[in-house]
DNA sequence: GCGCGCCAAAAAATCGATCATTTGCGCCCT
DNA sequence: AGGGCGCAAATGATCGATTTTTTGGCGCGC
């Protein structure tokens, strides 16, 4: 399955005092390309191909793999070379079940420890996310949106405390948007009132009710799995 | 600072279909010897002496010190290498927060989805440790004895219905473990009666008391944690 | 004495080539 | 026709050499 040769990615932060390396670049690419959906659940990661594509040696892509390997994003199997992990409804539902689980404990933590930096962080990213367009004019989703979305969600579940769950929340919250950007129906997920989910999110973190907070995250979260799920379904069936 | 050599240790699975990759085996080295405290938090993981302690070449090291740093047991660096994680006092109470916060999810979803299968796993791997001597002849950690209290720990939780949720705590309790391989002083954890924890610990979780098998859990566990750090102090101390 | 720049040594990162394993195909035998 | 068998191509894994970057020390000037 050829596709075009790409660029690597801006370093992350610019050549101030030491340059990204190769292989660290491959990684956020190939990383992009899997959550982006353009490279898709059981595709067999070819060395040659990513090296062709990406533009560099055979190493750094390695070094690559096998970091996405640990991450869970890619499977390595032993001498047979590495493939896009699974992501079907079973694993969807899974993720879901686990984010809001992690909501339980982490936004109850978080409404109790968080200081007025955080809620800054919160309300900024909030007003952020509220004054960008979710879709371009071309109908595809601005990935400006994406990007502020990911920060809002995160910046609420900041202040619980524990770094171990925020990573977890992270990559549940990518693995959410792989599945998104492999249903393609963006449309469909147009038509929800997602701002005023946002909006009523927002009011109650700041007033600190935590009960509310925590409904609100969840159902905000479970309709947005519901939403993929029978995106995808449509996908598959016509 | 200058190891013995050691050879790579047996493939996970033996020669079945396919070998291990020499990149796996020096990445369950590796990592076996952070978690083990061989090498210790800020050590600077030179290719070079890598390379030589496993006997391989630079590759599959720097594939296994890839994965480690995804993982987090490893920083890296990029033009300056990789550094083992730090881990002081801060990390490991806020593991223990997290193992805690954990459990108080994770144990209800358990006991309310365990089956039958799940309830013969945790009385077996019960059975094992119980039956298992904390400590060898020579005073010093008994390696069995750590491996089923892994899977002992494991299996409790493994009904919760989030692989998500299982590879943090998996990840976790390895935390605990490295501090306490950093700490030494095993013969002070010696005087507690961990056993009797466990037996009430299966008791109430054959009982199917949530409340009951969250507290004991939380309190195992925090006690794990605090007798850490305090033979932790000692070590510093004296 | 202290900071600064320069150079050499050390170390990491990368490449290109080689070795090992798997995959796929075609052939032969039953 | 079907089921191995074995070889050749494809692909992954690993090595050794090369390139790039960082580190550390030394001398110079302030």
């Amino acid at each position: 399955m050829p596709r075009k040769p790409r660029t690597l990615p801006a370093p992350a932060r610019t050549s101030a005092t030491g340059a990204e390396t190769l292989a660290s670049a491959a990684y956020r690419a190939i990383k992009e390309d899997i959550i982006g959906g353009v490279l898709v659940p059981r595709e067999w990661l070819r060395i040659d191909a990513l090296r062709e594509r990406y533009g560099t040696g055979a190493s750094p892509i390695r070094e690559a793999l096998n970091r996405l390997s640990a991450e869970g994003l890619v499977l390595q199997q032993d001498q047979r070379g590495f493939v896009v992990a699974e992501l079907d409804q079973t694993d969807l539902a899974e993720v879901i079940f686990t984010r809001c689980s992690l909501n339980e404990i982490m936004l109850p933590a978080a409404l109790s420890k968080g200081d007025v930096a955080w809620e800054e962080r919160v309300v900024l990213a909030h007003y952020h996310l509220a004054k960008t367009p979710p879709f371009r004019s071309d109908g595809r989703p601005n990935p400006d949106y994406l990007a502020r979305h990911r920060e809002f969600h995160m910046a609420m579940l900041a202040a619980c405390g524990s770094r171990w769950l925020l990573d977890v929340s992270a990559k549940l919250f990518d693995w959410t948007q792989r599945y998104q950007n492999l249903a393609m129906r963006h449309d469909l997920v147009a038509t929800r009132d997602v701002a005023r989910e946002h909006d009523d999110l927002v009011e109650a973190i700041l007033a600190r009710d935590a009960r509310r907070a925590i409904d609100l995250l969840n159902a905000h979260v479970r309709e947005t799995g519901r939403l993929a799920i029978a995106s995808r379904q449509e996908v598959k069936d016509g």
